[in-house]
DNA sequence: ATTGGGATTGGGAGCGTCCCCATGCGCGAC
DNA sequence: GTCGCGCATGGGGACGCTCCCAATCCCAAT
């Protein structure tokens, strides 16, 4: 069925100019008759002749595709990150290829081997866990790489993050000024980064405000762990009246368990505070006052870094972290003077 | 700081061999002395050699990448499905290239052809609203395409379906069981394959068992469409005791508005049925009755025929229905006899 | 009319690999 | 001891394109 691919050869022999002539046509390197490039247009239409960007990359050593390692992507935050990554990259020309590392590290070390293989012109890694003897090989390779929403200490690769602490600090401030005074927190994974710099953020502003935090338990982001520890909080002698959650996810465990099993009144007995701003949060069910992730402005910083390191591999690394923003529903008491926002932009 | 490529000639030249050699050993096309075998896999492995795809492709006119067309990824249920095709295809020894087409036709015709000049092997469509002519150039480009969870009229092309209809009868016996009477269907929408087929499964078991539907609305699969047609159905004079919903998306939301708007109980006042088997579902906060899209069968079947296709273009196409299963949580009232399922697989 | 210069053009090599084919080598059989 | 036979090996040519460079052409300027 496949009729055979049609080739700048062909095009050429039908056109009456050169092969040459017909590269020059799709690649516009240099200049070519007018005349002459829409007849070759006219013929290459005619002929549905596409070029073969296999064979271009073999030999100008780009191959116009990015590698994005993901651990992930039952979470909806990276679905939606990947969907706009692509779009933002396809309108520069690059096309992009999914690797999947479960997070142990042969798993990643074998993807490394098949990002060198398949000749990625850059790479996103994106919050996969990674040794720093990893990266390191990435960087040897010399393929510019960036990671995505996962901080690491080494100061030599580029990064893009939310500003966790930040936000973690943003929240706690926020159940603070509301007049709380016995403030929990739901953390994250203590070897998570993001979920660190949330608590940490969180630890500052108590310690700012003189407070001594109620509980600060990892539950590794797993929202069966918070609500676990959701119900030991509650059946202690001194109760929370405010919890900060590390993200919404778990919130949402959270809330059901405060409400449905303990029939406590959300925001009058407990505030609650999430972090990410995904989209169900928003949902009458949950009305979840928490801490947006910039997510189009962290794609739009990783796109653009990304591209100037494939553009110049010899600039040096960078590293930017977006803050992120309060967005504030009904989990959680307000202070005075502030009001609920309304539309989700 | 990228160290000049490694190629089969580097590694010959160190190994005391020739080039054709090396590629041998790498390819295992031909038997060559095992004792140079291992050497040449020593010198290779310490020059950081790694074959070049790229070059390989070129050469012998396979890729070994597959392109997968995705209309959205912000619902969970495809990054799931995109996850899951990757490992799979990996294995195998593919990597997967994703394209996001809007759903206007012009980015798809664009699509494809990216597709053609990327040289993918094969193609998935994954729900993506696509023409009769967009199948037919696909088609005649050669390129082997399994369409994935989206019906087509064109009888020479391969796909993969979850029963929706099936599913959709399921659903609607069990609401008849349980004795309901005035069963309302919200339905997916009517350009859609799969919801139409939903409500076709609908309006089947309805019609066997003599009833009359109260109402079979179009909410083009979207969660607030379904929020306010649920809003007109109980301001209606008969009101439904029973709602079959084309997604879980759409029925979290009319649960929303059945509990906290109408201050109905579900299932005491209305049961619910809902289709996916979204995450979410089995949350305490829902705790939805609904059909299972079975979509790790569904991902073997399309990565089994898209490969079987690749190594044989010339078979014929196949279609395949897999069936969907009834998750019987607790939104919806039990027929006699039926018990509630507990574990989630 | 002749020449110089810029714009176009075609020839040819090469990107890294795999495949076809011919060579060479070793070993068994006559 | 010589002749095959077969397997391991290397040479050379593709794959489809881009790039370099030399050749050509046209036109303006002398």
């Amino acid at each position: 069925m496949a009729a055979d691919r049609v080739t700048t050869y062909d095009v050429a022999k039908a056109a009456g100019v050169s092969q040459p002539t017909v590269s020059r046509v799709f690649s516009r390197s240099t200049s070519v008759d007018p005349a002459k490039v829409e007849r070759v247009r006219a013929v290459a239409r005619e002929l549905g002749y596409i070029p073969n960007l296999v064979a271009r990359s073999l030999n100008s050593g780009h191959s116009f595709r990015i590698g994005i390692v993901l651990a992930y992507l039952k979470n909806g935050f990276f679905g939606e990150a990947l969907q706009d990554f692509s779009k933002a990259l396809n309108k520069q020309g690059y096309s992009v290829t999914v690797y999947f590392a479960g997070n142990s590290s042969d798993d990643i070390d074998g993807i490394i081997d098949d990002l060198l293989a398949d000749q990625v012109d850059g790479i996103v890694l994106a919050s996969i866990s990674l040794s720093n003897a990893l990266v390191t090989r990435v960087r040897k390779s010399g393929i510019p790489c960036v990671l995505f929403n996962r901080g690491q200490s080494d100061p030599d690769v580029s990064m893009v993050t939310a500003s966790n602490f930040m936000g973690g600090k943003q929240a706690t401030e926020f159940l603070i000024k509301a007049g709380h005074m016995r403030i929990a927190h739901l953390a994250g994974w203590r070897k998570a980064l993001n979920g660190v710099d949330r608590r940490d953020g969180f630890l500052a502003a108590m310690e700012e405000a003189g407070l001594e935090p109620l509980a600060c338990i990892d539950c590794h982001f797993r929202r069966t762990v918070a609500m676990v520890e959701t119900r030991k909080l509650f059946h202690q002698k001194v109760v929370p009246d405010a919890l900060f959650v590390a993200n919404d996810h778990m919130a949402f465990g959270v809330l059901e368990v405060l409400r449905e099993e303990l029939g406590l009144r959300v925001p009058q007995d407990v505030s609650v505070i999430g972090y990410d701003d995904a989209p169900m949060a928003d949902w009458k069910t949950f009305d979840l006052t928490t801490v947006r992730q910039p997510l189009p402005q962290m794609i739009d910083a990783t796109a653009t870094m990304l591209l100037s390191e494939i553009a110049d591999p010899s600039r040096a690394s960078e590293k930017i972290e977006i803050p992120g923003e309060l967005i504030v529903r009904g989990s959680a008491r307000m202070p005075a003077g502030v009001t609920r926002m309304t539309a989700k932009p």
